[in-house]
DNA sequence: ACATTAATGAACGGTTCCGTATAATAAAAC
DNA sequence: GTTTTATTATACGGAACCGTTCATTAATGT
């Protein structure tokens, strides 16, 4: 009886073990793909056959995994950010001076904003958290405000440890990234290309170590 | 000779004194339109058939005074950086502490930057700074340039009246409007729709204060 | 009235692209 | 081999839109 049924009605869930596996490669490649085309030409800008083309793929393969265009792109910024967590996730170097960890941490930080990717990435996906809020606040949780945590954390142990004293590290926290981007923020989204420079921001070390002394001239322990 | 001349030959100029004149006022409509379309839905999502019905205009109309989309959104970009040049030329506040002054320049320029217009043309411009490097010049120079020289003037003035000791006023004035910003500016430009919100940022006069009371504990002269 | 230019409305050619459908091929289990 | 599923290549329907053309109407000077 439950043979013939098996054999005779069409099961609606397919077989997984049954016919050509699904090549699991392909959807990496595929989001792969997906973030190099929609963060450098924009959401609009980049077409379904040219991510399809990039990845080696049909299009219709990359209709199988992402639904609509729209899908994709969701996924694509999904990635990027697990990517960014992952970066995010690196200790700050202990053992220094607080003014060394402080400034260490700011060039990093930098360092890691000004580059090409980060800007475009940014520039793409502002304009589509428009369209859809929700992924504006993938990004938010898994770049700035993250950044944000690790500098606070980073903070109350000095203030543990005796080398600061400081009312709301938050605050203070806000305040010294805030610093460290400066204007220069302004200068790397709207200014010329800067894959053209040689250095990505010449003043950024200026800029990082004249913050931190004005931070550390107020919340110095001593 | 010349009354022949100018009557068998077809001048290639037209009699501007002849005819049906130019409607002088559509232009400033059109980029209105223009503005409109561009900063809300993109320059790609726009299409010249929508501004010219937004505009009460023909399309042939649109191309007879820009000669194709990318000028049109140019001069869209030119206006509003005219527009913002304007706004932003109006005079600090004097005759109160400095304290108050920085504190109402640093508001000020809060509610100047989390209008939900500013940051639509924020996104939609940075976007469009990779095709057309000019335009991110021109509202560099327009807005954020503008700010610096007004706050570093502020500055100057202060140390010249002898209530504040700084050693590179522009790089405190850097430092100032960056902490102002905070960590806040990416909120605005990635979290939630800011016309959703009563207060465009809840936390902006803590911010501000708390900014000027670190700025100040260091340079003031007391 | 007439000449001249501005502006409109509608249509067109050409292009791009989304999402789907169809027929053929590839890779696995049986 | 056969069956089953994944993938490809190709084509299609449909829509949107840029920039242009043409015939017509509107607004001014002489």
């Amino acid at each position: 009886m439950s043979d013939k049924a098996s054999a005779s009605i069409k099961s609606t869930a397919p077989n997984k073990t049954l016919g050509r596996p699904v090549d699991t490669a392909k959807s990496a490649i595929i989001l792969d793909a997906a973030r190099h085309e929609f963060f450098n030409n924009g959401f609009s800008q980049s077409s379904i056959e040219s991510i399809a083309a990039r990845a080696s793929v049909s299009k219709v393969t990359v209709y199988n995994r992402f639904k609509t265009k729209e899908a994709l792109f969701a996924a694509a910024v999904g990635n990027e950010c697990a990517v960014m967590r992952e970066a995010l996730s690196v200790e700050a170097t202990a053992g220094s001076s607080i003014r060394e960890r402080l400034v260490h941490f700011g060039m990093e930080m930098v360092a890691f904003l000004w580059r090409d990717e980060m800007v475009r990435f940014e520039r793409h996906l502002a304009v589509e958290v428009e369209h859809n809020p929700e992924i504006g606040l993938l990004f938010l949780d898994a770049g700035p405000r993250r950044l944000h945590q690790a500098l606070s954390h980073l903070l109350d142990e000095a203030v543990e440890a005796g080398e600061l004293k400081i009312d709301d590290t938050e605050q203070a926290a806000e305040h010294l990234s805030g610093m460290i981007k400066g204007l220069a923020d302004l200068e790397r989204r709207f200014g010329a290309n800067i894959s053209q420079a040689k250095i990505p921001d010449p003043k950024a070390k200026k800029r990082v170590n004249s913050a931190v002394d004005l931070f550390l001239k107020s919340y110095s322990k001593s």
